[in-house]
DNA sequence: CCAGAAATGGAATATTCATTCCATGAGGAC
DNA sequence: GTCCTCATGGAATGAATATTCCATTTCTGG
């Protein structure tokens, strides 16, 4: 048995394996080959069906994360599932890194370096869940549009807000549906079908958005939507919707991917605009 | 129960669910809901793991699998597994993998592409160039305010926008200084030396916040800022500054680290608080 | 307002799982 | 060759898990 340090991520884990390739007896490196080989199968198997596919007895396997410090098969197991989470990625061990560097650790500092991984995780799961050929569909549908009506409430509003500003710096006409007077309603009844709608809403549904985008999507007005899942009300109105779930932080979410993605969106309108 | 025929993938498995919205009772519309957005956590969770987060009994999630033609919850957890099989865990990884079989690479792809980028940059930047003394006593100014006064303007005011609805939240008592009827100044008028500001302006800087925040410090305000230059006019006016330089993309910025700051300091003033 | 049906919570149960234990087998040192 | 050590196989165990069952509550249609 080595010492008590188990290695902490995959890449360590790998990193040890290799090193004592040589006095690693051969069950046991039986059992290596197999993890580095086909990793998804540890990481979501039991101790029965890895044993089998490695061909040695599930005991086997407690004595390999053992033998590389584990207390047993299921913390080795967590390594190879952690692998496989969004949250994975090198970030959070560099912000880890930052937090010993700076040896202050106050809570501020903490709470902020969350948000950062909070902000890289929800960034990266954005990459991943954008379907192409909906944003190519949402980007043509509000270049061809007269006017676009911007749509949010509460914790969606500053994403509209921050769209209004650039529209305006880009000669894009749009208008914020979203004004101290009320006269909201009003406003929105000027929708025709040849202009378009963006409405945004998370979870828990501002019940005003979901009923404006519903009323342009009655008037012939098509609405393109942002929120954070198939469920959302906001889905069933819209003519095109994108899902984007920001990643939490002790409960809290930040804005970063809806601001990046707000972002492409308004600079890919106004380009194409531009281009027609 | 519905047919013996479950969904082969994820997909199938969304786009049922999606179907039957309108007719799933409650409980099991809990469990849809959760699993859509946090598809990780049902892959690697138990029963009594994954219940206990979507506030139901395991026994609804047996019953939701069941809703669906699976044989129990087992079945159903399989897609989740599948779906994360083969996928890779580096950042570096995924992206390439987008790019690979996105092949068409359409131009709001590209762009969307760049602002991710963007974000992920600045961020990291982010985390590299903020004080940990200068937040930390940026947060004990805050919170030690009765109120806290918000200042910003075009490109910046989403960022406060977010801090009044969050402060709102957390019940902090706070003034967004941006109405609509142009009375800004009678408001910081009523501003003491036992409130606090935050201000925020990026280049090219607007005039009025760095007028109000100066003001805000001849009544003996303190001013806490955030703009992307060191010779930025607010950081003269401004007890506790920070820098930070959102990266761009092609000449246009998103508000991406600037909102995962915005959120951390907010949480963190109201945590302070909470102990005070 | 009242059945009847559907949905739900929570305890009971049977299964599956990781882990431990011990007897057996292999390999070296003397 | 004999002892000793270490690795190994396989059954036993106790914990954790998915599932089932039933009483109660909540909807639904008349």
């Amino acid at each position: 048995m080595t010492g008590p340090l188990p290695p902490a991520d995959f890449d360590g884990l790998r990193a040890a394996i290799i090193e004592m390739r040589a006095t690693l007896p051969k069950r046991l490196m039986q059992v290596a080959s197999y993890a580095l080989e086909r990793p998804d199968d540890v990481a979501f198997g039991t101790t029965a069906s890895i044993a089998q596919a490695a061909q040695v007895q599930p005991s086997t396997l407690v004595r390999f994360a053992q033998h590389f410090g584990f207390d047993g098969f299921s913390g080795l197991q967590q390594l190879f599932q952690d692998r496989l989470k969004g949250r994975n990625g090198s970030y959070e061990d560099r912000l880890r890194q930052l937090e010993a560097g700076g040896a202050t650790g106050t809570e501020g500092v903490t709470i902020l370096h969350g948000f950062l991984a909070a902000g890289h995780e929800s960034l990266e799961s954005l990459a991943s869940t954008i379907e192409p050929g909906a944003l190519e569909r949402a980007i043509a549908t509000l270049a061809r549009a007269e006017t676009i009506y911007l749509i949010a409430r509460r914790r969606s509003f500053p994403i509209v807000a921050y769209m209004e500003y650039a529209f305006g710096k880009l000669r894009v006409p749009c208008r914020l549906v979203s004004s101290a007077m009320g006269n909201d309603d009003d406003l929105l009844a000027q929708a025709t079908p040849s202009d378009a709608a963006f409405a945004v809403s998370f979870a828990p549904y501002a019940a005003e958005s979901v009923a404006q985008a519903q009323a342009l999507k009655d008037a012939g007005t098509a609405v393109i939507g942002l929120t954070d899942s198939a469920l959302s009300p906001l889905a069933v109105c819209s003519e095109v919707w994108f899902e984007l779930v920001e990643a939490d932080h002790a409960g809290f979410r930040s804005l970063s991917a809806s601001m990046a993605f707000a972002m492409a969106l308004t600079v890919s309108v106004a380009e194409r605009r531009r281009q027609a």
